[in-house]
DNA sequence: TTCTTATAGATTGTTGACAATAAACAGGGT
DNA sequence: ACCCTGTTTATTGTCAACAATCTATAAGAA
């Protein structure tokens, strides 16, 4: 009698999945994605009747998506898609920061040479996307990179954290990947960040990633404050109001 | 007509809280009580019934519990209270002394006068439970520095993140402030954690606190050993099994 | 005895209905 | 015209009942 016979992919997806999972799922992506804007109401009928399931379900999954940040609820009017504030996104860079400076430690001290030409890998891939002003490309490589070195300093906990610190981050509006943005300069920090790491040097490393992090929050606030207040290093173009 | 009059303190409670979160904070105290030990199932009827609401709201509080980590919830067979095993104990010690390194450092450049005296006058509170050999009260106080020192660096992003991996730190097996510990050390550090803060020095008052959540992680998990496995110094007074 | 198999009980997953609250609207008084 | 008040409508908060699943017990065969 062979237990070990792997079940059936959908098999062990109903032993695992609840509806409300699903819904979680399901709606987190909608909110990443954009197809929910923050701000946006999510109406428990309609969102119900949408995903084919009761409301049971819909709520636990609120309750989940509020505990981690990307819904705000108003009791007896109802769940919205979070807004974030920008003194909050900047609270999470300033955090990210200290938390990728302590990956950049421990990957001087323990990362290995196939793991080194991986993440090469993607410095060259985010260096091509640069060249072909692939703005999306170079923001999707960003992410992986970054995300790949926090899971590669080997401290689960650390990385399930960036991870839903990233999440909440894509609810601030992103301006970011707005064509004017600095390519370039950004790809060289990451450069520098892998060449800090295969030296060995823990100090090194984690303030190469801790000042990228900084440097990107700036660029971030930076692009923002434009987007809000336009310059007035060139006069108005559009008139009063 | 003065619209700036208080509310009544019970009516803004109803207004803001359902029983979802009652419930909700109700569960997270009895667990962090310890009156529902790690491992413990929680069934629903029986909870509902003790709690005095129905199941309905009860499962939307273990959806957030499990997402603050908790609780855990296998599909179909209901929601346990988490054990949190020592390799993820480990992790959570190191994420900390990452994030208290960059309280340190904020804390050396902004921290005002009265804020300092402020968190001398735990420190000596600490200093009297240690000569009363009051594990308990020390233990209270120690939580207490480092949840203000945290909330005094001015970040709310990581004052949430910090105070929900204490909390979820307190699922470990707390063997911590078993009579045997070293209080006297701990409080040691304390005052150099402060002097450090006061010195102005950004990177010494870092590495202070990074430091002292090393040694405290290293403290913990030792105890944990030595309660797991018996010292060998002392021949074993229990017969094999 | 030991292992399988069937059955009963208990518990969770899901749904639909009812109650309570808030928003939208209409009517009357000033 | 404006503001206040009462009513209606829509939506959320809560509950109880039903269906699906798992666990434990017991009976029967090897």
């Amino acid at each position: 009698m062979s237990t070990n016979v792997l079940p059936h992919p959908t098999i062990t997806l109903l032993q695992t999945s609840s509806l409300t999972s699903v819904v979680q799922g399901e709606l987190e992506r909608m909110i990443l994605s954009g197809e929910l804007v923050p701000g946006a109401k999510l109406t428990e009928m309609a969102l119900a009747a949408r995903l084919g399931v009761s409301r049971g379900p819909l709520r636990e999954a609120f309750r989940m998506l509020e505990e981690a940040g990307l819904v705000r609820t108003e009791k007896n009017r109802g769940v919205f898609v979070r807004d974030l504030p920008v003194d909050e996104a900047v609270e999470i860079f300033d955090l990210r920061a200290a938390m990728e400076e302590l990956v950049g430690r421990r990957l001087a001290e323990h990362i290995t040479p196939p793991q080194l030409k991986e993440v090469r890998g993607l410095v060259e891939r985010m260096e091509h996307a640069v060249k072909a002003k692939d703005a999306h490309a170079y923001h999707l490589l960003n992410l992986a990179f970054h995300d790949r070195l926090v899971e590669l300093a080997g401290n689960g906990k650390l990385t399930a954290i960036y991870r839903k610190l990233i999440k909440e981050l894509s609810l601030f509006r992103r301006l970011n990947l707005a064509d004017g943005w600095l390519l370039p300069v950004s790809a060289n920090e990451h450069r520098q960040i892998v060449k800090a790491i295969a030296s060995g040097d823990p100090q090194a490393a984690g303030k190469a990633l801790f000042d990228h992090v900084i440097e990107s929050k700036e660029r971030t606030v930076r692009n923002r404050q434009q987007q809000t207040h336009p310059v007035q290093t060139v006069p108005a173009k559009s008139p009063a109001l």
